[in-house]
DNA sequence: CTCTTGACGAAAC
DNA sequence: TGTTTCGCCAAGA
């Protein structure tokens, strides 16, 4: 069950194009379970190393991470993907 | 099994 | 625009 799910975010994030993003919740969505939001940034933030981990953003295209290290990276990430983030975070 | 921890999200201030 | 609160879910301790 919660195996599935889990292999099901693994599959949906592997299957985002270069420059394009989602939000954890579409993932979830997609995944089967509309609420679970918050497991999928879970499952990234443990066994997403070999994803492309940082095309998930939060809803509206904002980054979520806080811790800065972390945050940097994605945000390097998406930028190297032609993606513009602002000040604040937000996906242009 | 219970309690805590977030890379969530929507709503209310 | 920046918090805070609360519901939700997988993982860990």
């Amino acid at each position: 069950m919660t195996q599935d799910f889990k292999q099901q975010v693994i599959q949906i994030v592997t299957s985002i194009p270069s420059g394009e993003w989602i939000s954890y919740g579409d993932v979830a969505v997609l995944a089967g379970r509309p609420r679970a939001a918050r497991a999928v940034s879970s499952i990234l933030k443990r066994e997403g190393d070999a994803l492309p981990w940082h095309r998930v953003v939060a809803k509206g295209g904002r980054i979520s991470i806080k811790e800065p290290e972390l945050r940097r990276i994605q945000i390097q990430k998406l930028e190297s993907e032609g993606l513009v983030i602002s000040r604040s975070g937000a996906i242009m």
